[in-house]
DNA sequence: GCCAACGTTGGC
DNA sequence: GCCAACGTTGGC
């Protein structure tokens, strides 16, 4: 089974678009610790939410992660960690911020706590939740 | 554009 | 090792 996590991007700096431009893109950039620890979790296979922040504020697709623990190539000190993902699939609806929060079930989420962590971790049980108010 | 939350830095 | 000051992120 594979893990799920929501990974943060600005879509003005690098959105959903461009993932599906590049086919394969470098999620990169992250400079926290705790970021840093789930980013080096993260395995091959493994899904993710792509979530546009400061502008949208909406989990917009799925992404699969391609190449696990690269080092950060924006990063000289060699220190931080990276990886590679590939689009799967776009959401037929988006779930925003808003619907989250509004969400019981999801009130305990890395997403909704911890609003500044840019790789978030998700429970297979909020995956699910989430999945079905973007596709059900 | 503002501000709250959080992380980091540096003086002591 | 503590904590105030500062910088950054991200929601509003």
């Amino acid at each position: 089974m594979p893990n799920y996590w929501l990974i943060k991007s600005e879509p003005f700096k690098y959105g959903w678009d461009d993932l599906i431009a590049e086919e394969e893109g470098v999620w990169d950039g992250v400079r926290n610790h705790l970021a840093k620890n789930n980013l080096k979790a993260m395995e091959v296979g493994d899904e993710c939410f792509f979530y546009h922040s400061r502008e949208g504020l909406e989990i917009v697709g799925i992404c699969t992660v391609s190449v696990a623990d690269i080092l950060d190539p924006t990063d000289e000190t060699g220190k931080w960690a990276a990886v590679k993902v590939k689009p799967k699939r776009k959401f037929k609806n988006p779930v925003s911020l808003k619907q989250i929060k509004a969400e019981p079930k999801l009130a305990e989420c890395q997403l909704v706590k911890l609003s500044r962590l840019s790789v978030a971790q998700i429970t297979p049980e909020d995956w699910q939740v989430i999945c079905e108010m973007a596709e059900g």
